[in-house]
DNA sequence: TTGAAAGCGATACCAA
DNA sequence: TTGGTATCGCTTTCAA
């Protein structure tokens, strides 16, 4: 049985009013009684229930992040961003994967109707097109506040990086190494992230006359279609002689039937990926990369959510934060 | 304000405790009566309160992970299997990060008197010499379940993978490689993980009558301190011809060091690594690991805290689950 | 400066 | 089968 303030409040005769108050480091409170509660406190080994203090505030002081996958570079970094800024803000992280399936992202928002966070910081799911579940939690007062997979659509704060002018830039390389049939291998269209990015690639590809061969695949999350996919293109009539891979984990997949089909990288294909991944350097041959600044977002989307959350989601207007991606050129596609 | 058992019973004109108990899904409700709570609470998009739910029952259904860092591929991925278990179960995860600190565990752990959670599934510190908290926590009736880098002394059940035997077969392979002088790059000699992969490494050695270069390196979380480390053993006279890396970010850090140095692996130093790392055959050279089954041991472990949970931390006795880890051997080491 | 008491929402005991 | 009510531990208002 762990103590309680009424215990603290027997043992020093004091009433538990008294004790809470003086926890609370009130200032109604005299220094003496707080003193004593705090040494008592201490020595009892008092550590608050914070679900009675939760049920009465009506505050849980816990958040959630609510993402696809965490076996991802981009996530794992953020959620160390995140969690830093919680730690110091004395919050509590509660994380939940929706694995892709809008059913499951529905049915965890669902459950934070019943105030089991004070709000969330989220990254939709690849089949999250429709977001009235989103849309029924911040109508009763949970603030979620976007990173990296936002919907634009909704009224709130939304931190992401460069998409559009990283893919732009990403696609103008590619075009300046020699390549004229670029591919662009994204995840759902339903995603905002995806769109901006194919539409930096659309531009790039305008602009430099090359819209002929203007070929934006669809990856699900499903590794054997992706797979197949990914075959059939390499092995058509039409093969790319340039890729820009939107989703980490298809880096891997690529080298692989690269390494099957014996396409040479660079030579046959260049390729290009948007990835948090600390080991692209090393890779063979290296990969360029468009690096998101995954910590630095977590950061940024945890501070606002909590900014939000201290000003009783008043006054905290919706903002759209854009933090710099860096490109790296390396030798897949040089 | 979101709807209570209160509104549910007021609109049916019943009482809270019968919709309490309808809810519940009691013998002692009605089949009628039930329906009717259950279609009002759908309707009026009724969800439990949690912490009014753990206030009373004393329980949080909640469970919390307490690991060194999260950008790492095997914590990342054991996160992974966790919450696959916790879901279907209908607990909730929270995640705490230690950075290797042990003054930062204690105090997660320390918070966790509070009934918080119902359990804790952990991976201690580098710095975590001293288990006085975990035990204290224990001794309150909160189960904890260790993966990964466990506690030996706490009899409590450990999730694990074969260490020593991999790191024997691991240093025997290197041996059988012409390696003679072999480093062992580790972490904390805290660790019992680390202690298992250096004894699998000394008796590998003692077999083949290597000791004379036995090399025992700790690499602490200190990034600039460790490449020192590396400069310096890689500069000395003695300079190995093998090295076992026993966490995975060291990986990256010894290829650039590597590579500053002009030092070719693996004609001039072979290297493997410890890692649940899904590029290792793409990079250059391709690795060689131990990959551990880290999304297999969240499962299991997760299991098995859950397990405990439902019988009520009794006639669950402690035992230790170890599950292989596969070594696969690459060019690294050729 | 301190204390009594109501109440957050759900559960569980006991009575009807 | 249903209902009244005490209770979980803490916070907050109001009174002393």
């Amino acid at each position: 049985m762990s103590t309680t303030i009424k215990m603290i409040a027997h043992k020093l005769s004091l009433s538990v009013a008294t004790v809470s108050k003086a926890l609370a480091d009130s200032h109604e409170i005299s220094k003496e009684t707080k003193l004593l509660v705090s040494n008592a406190a201490q020595e009892m080994g008092y550590v608050r229930n914070p679900y009675a203090s939760s049920l009465r505030k009506g505050r849980s002081k816990t958040i959630a992040i609510v993402i696809p996958e965490i076996a991802d570079s981009f996530f794992a970094e953020a959620i160390n961003g995140i969690e830093e800024v919680a730690l110091l803000q004395g919050y509590h992280v509660l994380i939940y994967l929706t694995h892709e399936s809008l059913l499951r992202e529905q049915a965890i928002l669902q459950d934070f109707r019943s105030g089991r966070v004070d709000g969330i910081l989220m990254s939709v799911s690849e089949e999250t097109n429709d977001t009235e579940h989103i849309k029924t939690l911040m109508e009763s007062q949970v603030p979620v506040v976007f990173f990296d997979r936002v919907c634009e659509e909704l009224n709130t704060t939304c931190v992401v990086t460069d998409d559009f002018e990283s893919s732009f830039i990403a696609t103008n390389h590619l075009i300046s190494k020699g390549c004229s049939k670029i591919a662009f291998m994204g995840n759902s269209i339903n995603l905002a992230i995806n769109r901006n990015r194919v539409n930096g690639y659309i531009e790039a590809l305008k602009q430099n006359g090359l819209s002929d061969y203007q070929n934006v695949v669809i990856c699900g999350k499903d590794k054997e279609i992706s797979q197949q996919i990914f075959a059939d293109l390499l092995s058509g009539p039409e093969r790319p002689d340039g890729m820009i891979l939107s989703v980490e984990k298809l880096s891997a997949m690529l080298y692989q039937i690269c390494e099957d089909m014996m396409i040479d990288i660079p030579s046959q294909l260049k390729v290009l990926t948007f990835t948090n991944f600390n080991m692209a350097q090393f890779l063979s041959p290296s990969l360029t990369t468009v690096k998101q600044p995954a910590f630095q977002m977590g950061k940024v989307a945890a501070t606002a959510l909590l900014r939000k959350l201290s000003f009783n989601n008043t006054l905290a207007e919706p903002e759209t934060v854009i933090l710099p991606s860096v490109i790296t050129f390396r030798k897949s596609t040089s």
